[in-house]
DNA sequence: TCTCTGTACTAACAACTGTTAGTTAGCAAT
DNA sequence: ATTGCTAACTAACAGTTGTTAGTACAGAGA
């Protein structure tokens, strides 16, 4: 992403769409962020909706393309699992902003709502697809699947919420203990 | 929780909240949801904030009550973990609407903002002791509690997001599976 | 019958919202 | 030197916001 005034005013947004979330963040606490007035803003962006948009919109298709990757690979189940864990870390250790608009802003979106929402269905179908066919293959345990599946992408859609918190971590370590703690469980 | 006026408007204000979020829903929109003007409220409550404060602090002090028992329960950390499982799956499927205020609206507290935060403060190290415990004693992996602890409570903070959609589903068999899920891993 | 209580209404307020119009200044390229 | 682009400004708009004041009416208890 290039360095432009257009997305320093996208991710100054972020940032406060995190704290405060879309709707309580108005244009001129935006413009107080980058040091301008809230009129002035509107020489890089068109409103306030496309800010939103331009989050949330390239986050989803990142997701997209990571999920098309890795289920068309050639790798078992848990393996994939173990690859989706990965890009869930990286996605929120490159993006940790944009993914709590992600995660709590989505229903602001306007003419992209149903975009967003179809992008949504067919991740979360894929990656129960995946799930399902752990479990007929018998590598996983045979639970309902969409409960499997809650169960791990709730903790990965929060990470978010807890990586900023933790430096002492890197990509590598957070994504293998995470693996083996959502895939393998915590007892001995 | 008697069945008054005040309670009602409560109650709708919270599906509203957990749709759009606090700040999203106006005074007119939770009055016309209610089939009054917006100005009708203030006979039952005195602000907007008022509301906010009534669905977490009650909701909050909950958890705290449940964490408590539970805490000083004569059981394995194991055991423990199970109990906060069922305890997140019941008070979910009791207050579905307002555990979404309680996760994606607190930081729109105002002078309740800091109990609230003391609270949640108080909850998640009460968790991260019996984690703690439990890998002591052997019970748990040796892996950073945090993220054990963060594993389970970003899953169990989520299920407001899916227990709705689950009819078919009782408190019982969610939470056994939940449980397993959680602490036992996904593997065979 | 009178009064109180609960619940609703209309009208209005001051502040805040996203956004537009019109302007200005610096800087790079012609 | 002139042009055009980038990026800032002031001023203002129409609509929305939470909230208040004042009023009305129906039912219950005295």
């Amino acid at each position: 992403m290039e360095k432009t005034r257009r997305n320093d005013i996208i991710n100054t947004a972020s940032q406060l769409f995190k704290e405060k979330g879309y709707s309580a963040v108005t244009m001129r606490d935006l413009a107080t962020a980058m040091g301008i007035k809230a009129a002035s803003l509107y020489n890089h962006i068109s409103s306030k909706q496309e800010i939103l948009d331009a989050i949330i919109i390239s986050l989803a298709e990142k997701f997209i393309e990571g999920m098309e990757l890795i289920k068309n690979s050639d790798n078992t189940a848990m393996e994939k699992l173990t690859l989706l864990v990965a890009l869930h870390v990286e996605m929120t250790l490159q993006h940790p902003q944009g993914m709590a608009s992600l995660n709590n802003d989505w229903m602001h979106l306007d003419k992209q709502r149903s975009y967003y929402l179809q992008m949504r269905k067919n991740y979360e179908k894929d990656f129960l697809d995946i799930v399902k066919t752990g479990i007929s293959q018998g590598d996983i345990i045979d639970i309902k699947p969409e409960i499997i599946m809650f169960s791990i992408l709730s903790t990965l859609r929060s990470l978010y919420l807890w990586i900023p918190k933790k430096e002492d971590l890197n990509t590598t370590d957070l994504s293998q203990n995470l693996s083996r703690v959502l895939l393998s469980g915590i007892n001995k």
